[in-house]
RNA sequence: CGGGGCGUAGCGCAGCCUGGUAGCGCGACUGGUUUGGGACCAGUAGGUCGUCGGUUCGAAUCCGGCCGCCCCGACCA
């Protein structure tokens, strides 16, 4: 993409209404354009990052088993009616009546949805374990939104339920998903720690918050070094194993919120292995049973191997897919701008022309463009007639992993210089050790 | 929902106290000079001062209602 086509609305001044860094960091970037509280239109730029973090939760969700659907964002009260949860939800829930006066809502969350669909389609054992995921926006009228996209009120979730025949199954599902949430986390570049929870108005009694570590977080969070020193994607998976042991190891090292912190514990861990951080959660997962399914809800049945009714066993398991854009920016920044993972970033190499018009500048950014794209490698490329200066500046504050510099002095001499946006180093070289580095 | 702050040009702000022709910086546009870390000169465009009402000869400015946004707290992916 050639930057002078394209539509990148940068700013140099902070707005005034971003009070956090990666609120600022979006807008300045030209991401997103806030529409009214909580509320957020997504730029070109922002909607490339928002589209890789969804590519890569749905890759890890299809890879634990689970199917992807797409369901409404607007829902019959009916549904709500008969899980109970119409009145309960409160004012957070945006209740909307159509010219027909009937009652409808803008989904907060599926459940209801979700289980009416299954208990339509799905009548025999046979077809468990079964387990639907979708990536749709969410609305939830919180009383504040603030930070940005990290907690507004229109949001984009992938929100994943799990149907079981008994609870050791529901629990292998669950296990699955708390498996998928760890690998699909490192691959965003994040240290995600799993951490017990509370479950809400969701309901049920297993639960787990993954909370990424970021000096910005709203949680104070106390974890056991190995944690965080611990890299899931090393260590390999296979969904049709047992995943309890892994669970287990992740789970028995000491990791929790200040509302479930027990100091005394936490002190007892070795010297060196106590990790106070700030968090911000980014996932959730939940475990409820019948609560949905059973006869004072939504009585949901299918035929067990004996012939006769049961009700299925459920888990509900949720990432915040807009927040984490914010939540990554929180976790990967610095003074200059942002500095996003590679598996995000919205190109993976920014090229600096420092001055169009100058043939061997041109010749050489030009190449160097052609030769990365021919590759298939997403590629910005700042071809505008600005002052160095603000072209540095820019290719810093949106955050490419990778910076490529042609100036007409190294260019005369076949050179230009490869620079990391994570560190800063940067190396002089010529054009094809330039494309060996990003290629090779 | 409790507490606090703020709405003046695309962005950041001054002007308001003490009523009298709406300003500054950045950005945008045109021309020129510049050119390896947010240049310089000259010119141009852009604002019913959030909104409704009141006071007044006269309101961005004083008074009141409403709307919107931000921050702290309680609650949440």
């Amino acid at each position: 993409m050639r930057l002078s086509r394209y539509f990148l609305p940068t700013l140099k001044e902070n707005p005034s209404e971003a009070q956090i860094v990666s609120h600022r960091l979006m807008l300045r970037a030209g991401m997103i354009r806030q529409q009214a509280a909580g509320i957020y239109s997504w730029l070109p730029f922002g909607h490339r990052v928002l589209t890789n973090i969804a590519r890569i939760v749905r890759e890890e969700q299809d890879a634990a088993g689970c199917h992807e659907i797409l369901m409404p964002t607007i829902q019959p009260a009916e549904l709500w009616r008969e899980s109970g949860r119409y009145d309960d939800y409160g004012r957070e829930m945006l209740r909307i009546t159509d010219r027909h006066e009937r009652e409808l809502l803008y989904g907060p969350t599926n459940e209801e949805m979700v289980t009416d669909i299954f208990r339509s389609h799905v009548r025999s054992y046979r077809d468990l374990p079964l387990n639907l995921y979708h990536i749709q926006w969410k609305f939830r009228d919180e009383v504040r939104p603030r930070f940005g996209v990290m907690r507004g009120r229109e949001f984009l979730m992938k929100d994943a339920y799990s149907f079981d025949l008994d609870k050791p199954a529901a629990i292998a599902a669950y296990n699955r998903m708390f498996v998928a949430y760890l690998r699909t986390f490192a691959r965003l570049g994040l240290k995600a720690i799993p951490m017990r929870a509370d479950t809400g108005p969701i309901g049920g009694d297993h639960s787990h918050e993954f909370i990424i570590l970021a000096e910005t977080g709203e949680s104070q969070v106390f974890v056991h070094a190995d944690l965080v020193a611990r890299d899931i994607l090393a260590e390999g998976v296979d969904y049709a194993a047992d995943l309890q042991p892994v669970v287990d190891s992740w789970t028995s090292l000491y990791a929790a919120t200040d509302e479930k912190h027990d100091p005394v514990a936490f002190g007892a861990l070795a010297d060196g292995k106590r990790i106070e951080a700030r968090g911000i959660e980014v996932g959730h997962i939940f475990y409820f049973g019948t609560k949905y399914s059973g006869p004072d809800a939504m009585n949901v049945t299918v035929q067990g191997a004996d012939g006769k009714p049961l009700h299925p066993e459920m888990g509900s398991y949720g990432i915040g897919v807009s927040r984490l854009v914010g939540a990554i920016i929180e976790a990967s920044h610095d003074e200059a701008g942002i500095i996003w993972p590679e598996s995000v970033a919205p190109f993976r190499v920014g090229i600096i022309n420092l001055k169009p018009g100058d043939a061997a500048a041109d010749a050489m950014a030009g190449e160097i463009y052609d030769a990365l794209r021919a590759a298939g490698t997403d590629v910005l490329y700042d071809d505008r007639d600005e002052r160095a200066g603000v072209k540095f500046a820019d290719m810093d504050l949106i955050g490419l992993p990778w910076q490529v510099i042609v100036g007409p002095r190294g260019a005369k001499e076949g050179r230009a210089e490869i620079k990391r946006r994570r560190g800063g180093e940067r190396h002089e070289l010529d054009k094809a050790a330039i494309l060996e580095r990003l290629l090779g």
